[in-house]
DNA sequence: CCGCCGTTTGGACGAATGTCAAGATTTTCT
DNA sequence: AGAAAATCTTGACATTCGTCCAAACGGCGG
């Protein structure tokens, strides 16, 4: 029981401090955000942030599995009330988009941090596993798109996936430099995009 | 006569710095790479960087460009003798992989200084330039696969190379961490997304 | 040979960084 | 209430960063 609360309240702590960690990448990027800055969007000083997280890596490494956490929290609902194809596609599409519109600065960080994750080693196993999980999210709903459509997917979920998020990154890319049909363009190549992959 | 001599050693000495900061930003990325270790990738010292660059954001997009002459003379070529559709891809194919197994270092860098210009105002626009011309490079191929298959393309340049985009990125992140069959599964999935991409 | 001018060096600067520890403060338990 | 444990602040440290500058170097025309 005391042990319980003890624990529970440290860890708490770490996700209130990692949120706050999560709104200043998103704001600045991976190599401009420091300790201080961090602790800046908290209520608390920059000291406290190594009572709580060993060093820097630790901090950022738990924030992305955090980010994480909210990313598949978030898909995992999926798009199950589509009758047609077509309507399955296109919930999809208005998936993506939302997404995309809701929070473009930490889907920026997340492919910050996907960079920062080829040269920094200590980040790649997190990113897999975030990457892994967007791969199944999407390999669901192409299996799922196949099915209505009476037909059988025509590539490998990595491949799909990897379309996927080219279309979802170029119109992040554009909708945060001001490109107001990005999102548009995004639903339309999204729902073009599934009668490709199936026979 | 004298004058030229003069401007052009300055200019060639710019370049031999920033092919210099170049290799080392592919070795450590945006994030960790400092003016001191691009000295040290040269045989000058710290100081003479603010002798030819007024600072490093100057220094950086001046890269940036650079890398981007290299970039589009390597593509500019092209796939012309292809007589069938699918030669045309597999020659696009084979050469997004080999463009990748040369130099999977560079290409990171590419992918961190993307990411990085959707933080930092200054790399935006010679970014864009680069996504620009590869856009063109991809809707070249395409277009002439459409052609040699006697169909049209069903999707805008943009559309084409963020697909084509998606599965080279992935193809990089899956190399760099040692996946042998990156290579094969990135040709496999070009050759692919041709056919996928016209009437 | 000297003096000039473009080049290069190496050190210095202030600011910012990650890390750490000692002390102050708050919470918790008896 | 008082002791013990936790949480938090504050200031300091050694480095490293971008930037700047005075001095030294080197080739070339006079």
């Amino acid at each position: 029981m005391r042990r319980r609360t003890r624990v529970d309240k440290f860890e708490d702590r770490r996700r209130e401090l990692a949120d706050a960690a999560l709104l200043a990448l998103a704001d600045l990027g991976y190599a401009r955000t420091s300790l201080r800055t961090i602790a800046e969007h908290t209520q608390f000083s920059h000291g406290l942030l190594h009572y709580y997280f060993a060093d820097k890596v630790e901090l950022i490494t738990y924030c992305v599995r955090r980010y994480k956490e909210a990313c598949v929290k978030r898909y995992e609902g999926g798009v199950g009330g589509a009758a047609t194809p077509s309507a399955l596609a296109e919930a999809c599409a208005d998936g993506l988009a939302a997404a995309l519109e809701e929070a473009p600065l930490m889907h920026r960080l997340w492919y910050d941090l996907r960079s920062q994750s080829l040269f920094e080693e200590a980040f790649r196993d997190d990113v897999a596993e975030i990457d892994d999980s967007l791969q199944e999210m999407i390999w669901r709903n192409v299996r799922a798109y196949a099915e209505l459509a009476e037909a059988e997917p025509t590539c490998t979920p990595p491949e799909a996936y990897a379309l996927f998020d080219g279309l979802f990154q170029q119109a992040l890319q554009r909708h945060i430099v001001g490109a107001e049909d990005a999102l548009d363009d995004l639903r339309r190549g999204v729902r073009k995009l599934f009668p490709r992959l199936v026979s």
